[in-house]
DNA sequence: CTAAAACCTGACGTTGACGTCAGAGGCAAG
DNA sequence: CTTGCCTCTGACGTCAACGTCAGGTTTTAG
């Protein structure tokens, strides 16, 4: 398939698939006029690179990781840079969770201010 | 105290206390001489700002909640904006729960590969 | 064959949370 | 009063992941 389909199914735009290749996340081949078109397969890689995205990896550190999350290919020190990459992950939900918590607690602060009425009004201005 | 002190007690930098002040995240009273001067409370306060940081809340986002989060101050409209900034933060926790899952899969796969020897060599060239 | 739609390669613009540098001024110690 | 550290206000630099625009080419529909 041509650029416009793969970005229309993955939900990402033309200019970021273009981008991904650029940062050696994508290839592609080419036509004889040099219009890239993409394997079915490519759907795939292209929501495994946002999901990689979404767990705060750089383009970098995925380019790293990819021969590995691709083919199951492994030197030691790459497996050493994947668990350190899931230690962070794994901090990072932490964080977020304390961070959840915190809006929770005040949610229900400021839900029973309203109740009681507790400065909360400003009106009669 | 002054803002090299909150900086190196907080672990927050002096152009980032700057900067928060610049977003009406955090005030301070002005010696004569024009220097910032912090109450202890500051200390926490600063705390408060990175923690929602951490949660991928904007410096807008945050200077808009912070009067409930500060005073327990809520209005209705407020209160939407919380409780849509909790879903947010929940929803990115589950993202990264799926991220980690697949890294760990990746990393389970890539193991068993190592230790059979699959494809991981690449001497003998 | 022709026009429209899709695609191509640069290359500059954007956003957020600061880093960094320059030049000038404040402040406690001796 | 001077030394030296801390602080001040601009103001430009950075980095990532694209957005957007320009000018030109390829592919497809009729």
């Amino acid at each position: 398939m041509r650029i416009g389909e793969l970005a229309a199914r993955t939900g990402v735009s033309v200019r970021a698939l273009r981008y991904y290749e650029e940062q050696n996340l994508l290839s592609a081949e080419r036509t004889p006029g040099g219009q890239r078109h993409y394997p079915e397969s490519a759907v795939d890689r292209v929501q495994l690179i946002r999901q990689l995205y979404a767990a705060g990896l750089s383009s970098r550190t995925i380019v790293e990781l990819m021969p590995c999350v691709i083919d199951g290919r492994a030197t030691p020190a790459l497996l050493k840079r994947l668990t350190a990459e899931r230690e962070h992950v794994d901090q990072r939900i932490t964080d977020l969770t304390h961070a959840r918590d915190r809006l929770d607690s005040v949610i229900t602060a400021a839900t029973g201010n309203m109740l009681t009425g507790a400065s909360c009004r400003q009106e009669t201005t």
